[in-house]
RNA sequence: GCGGGCAUAGCUCAGUUGGUUAGAGCAUCAGAUUGUGAUUCUGAGGGUCGUGGGUUCGAGUCCCAUUGCUCGCCCCA
């Protein structure tokens, strides 16, 4: 027999994870709501025209394309065929594709529907998405992403409040020792500029991104294996490695990108937004001004956050930033500037369970189990479940006849923590048998007895 | 796309320089206990040793190929 299996990066959440994901949705999801953001839901699958191109070449790749139904091959152009140009093959025989992130499906809504949305849009999205990569640990190719975006305002007080939804979140979940990372492309451009590499600048970034990761002097081989050159290096790590508190690097930055319109820019937006947590009344513990922070995505344009949870081995659990021509993309009048942010649902859960953060109990259940010896007391027992019900009270009775011992066994597996037992006495006495099975107790009580110790 | 590791019962794994009928724990099922789980005891079922080929008197073990999984690299939540 063939082994059955999921794809791969794919994975069943039983009932235990699906009670410890809930948790973390259900948490975030709350703290969202608090802040303004509105739900929205859009499609599995997109147009591939409106996912192609927002991701750079290796997004592109990364796409998971759905193939059209039917005769697929009716639109195959010929020349394509012969060429064996899979590439181009892949456009002729799909036009549809699993969307990628939440971010350009959220674009497209907004340009679809701005003439019914009330401006700023603020909306939150907790839904899956896919991505054609190869599986290791803490990557899948289905993950859940739990994004909050404001569309049509620039006002930095956006920024500030995803910091503060981001140190919400982590004090509900009980996550202590984390980083909040922020940039902004416009010191990163000026580090650009310094470095007279304006035209290789995602090289650039996606280099100095690693830094942490791998260090100093493997960054500084990818950079001269990328073309840079090797005079210019002493004062781009003058600047990565530069350290000190948040205050003391905007400054240090602020010499240096003196002949910058971009740099300082970007620092002033960076330091208002510091700001403005305060003005909120809330601390900049976590908050961590971080030069090397780069981000792969290219739409990004303004302030760029990310989020690690320190002594876990998951890497990035969130990430986010401003966009200012997102929306462009789909229709060039259109020019309202966003800033959003996405927590990894999949990665904070394992991040968690590292941590053994979960509380025990998190797998829900039903409070009660009627257990029976008879047909007569079967019947009973229907009505005290519905009885219970009314009240409240998650119950069920087994289901089939059998022994008591096999009834047992079954709460005993689904942590029920009381069961009923009803036979004949307890049908013609109108006392039932209530077991506590964490003690393991039973006492003969009346309906109004049970119910006053079911329901605490 | 590139590199490393692994593959034996449902699961986790042991299996000696190659040697008779491939083992253990957990899980499952039954019984001890026909009105009581978890604990205890007894028993049972469960295997194409990933697949194909080769070496050998003999292969779970050695060689080659292949597939699957897995951990890294690129990139990313």
């Amino acid at each position: 027999m063939d082994k059955i299996s999921q794809p791969k990066g794919t994975r069943d959440f039983g009932p235990a994870q699906m009670a410890k994901r809930s948790l973390i949705i259900d948490s975030i999801k709350k703290i969202f709501q608090r802040y303004g953001f509105q739900p929205l839901e859009t499609p599995a699958m997109e147009n591939l025209s409106t996912l192609q191109g927002k991701y750079g070449d290796e997004g592109d790749q990364l796409l998971f394309k759905i193939l059209n139904s039917g005769d697929f091959l009716k639109n195959v152009n010929k020349q394509h065929l012969e060429a064996h140009n899979w590439k181009l093959i892949t456009g002729d025989i799909a036009e549809k594709g699993l969307r990628y992130d939440l971010t350009v499906p959220f674009a497209r809504y907004v340009v679809m529907n701005r003439h019914e949305i009330t401006f700023p849009f603020k909306r939150y999205q907790i839904q899956p998405v896919w991505r054609a990569d190869r599986p290791q640990r803490g990557r899948y190719r289905e993950f859940y992403q739990c994004d909050a975006d404001v569309v049509g305002t620039d006002s930095l007080v956006c920024e500030a409040e995803i910091i503060l939804m981001i140190k919400d979140s982590f004090g509900v979940l009980g996550i202590t020792d984390y980083s909040i990372k922020i940039n902004h492309r416009g010191v990163l451009s000026a580090v650009a500029e310094l470095l007279a590499a304006s035209g290789k600048e995602s090289s650039l970034f996606v280099a100095i991104d690693k830094l942490d990761k791998i260090g100093e002097e493997k960054v500084k081989e990818e950079l001269i294996e990328r073309g840079f050159e090797s005079s210019s290096l002493p004062l781009l790590f003058e600047i990565l490695t530069f350290h000190g508190n948040n205050q003391s690097k905007v400054e240090f930055l602020t010499q240096k990108f003196a002949a910058s319109e971009k740099g300082k820019k970007g620092l002033t937006e960076l330091t208002q937004v510091l700001e403005l947590v305060k003005n909120f009344g809330a601390d900049l513990a976590h908050v961590e001004f971080d030069i090397s922070l780069a981000r792969g995505l290219s739409y990004y344009t303004g302030c760029i956050f990310e989020v690690k949870i320190n002594n876990v081995s998951v890497g990035s659990v969130g990430g986010g930033g401003r966009y200012d021509n997102l929306t462009a993309v789909f229709d060039s009048k259109e020019k309202s500037s966003g800033v959003g942010f996405s927590f990894g649902i999949d990665r904070l859960y394992d991040a968690l369970e590292e941590l053994n953060l979960f509380p025990p109990d998190a797998a829900a259940s039903s409070t009660l189990l009627v257990a029976y010896l008879d047909n007569e007391s079967f019947s009973y027992g229907l009505k005290i479940i519905r009885h219970l019900r009314e009240q409240g009270i998650a119950c069920e009775i087994y289901p089939d006849l059998t022994k008591v011992k096999k009834q047992m066994e079954y709460a005993d597996r689904k942590k029920i923590p009381f069961v009923i037992v009803i036979g004949s006495d307890e049908v013609k006495s109108g006392l039932l048998s209530l077991k506590n099975m964490k003690t393991g107790e039973q006492h003969k009580l009346t309906h109004e007895q049970i119910l006053d110790i079911v329901k605490k």
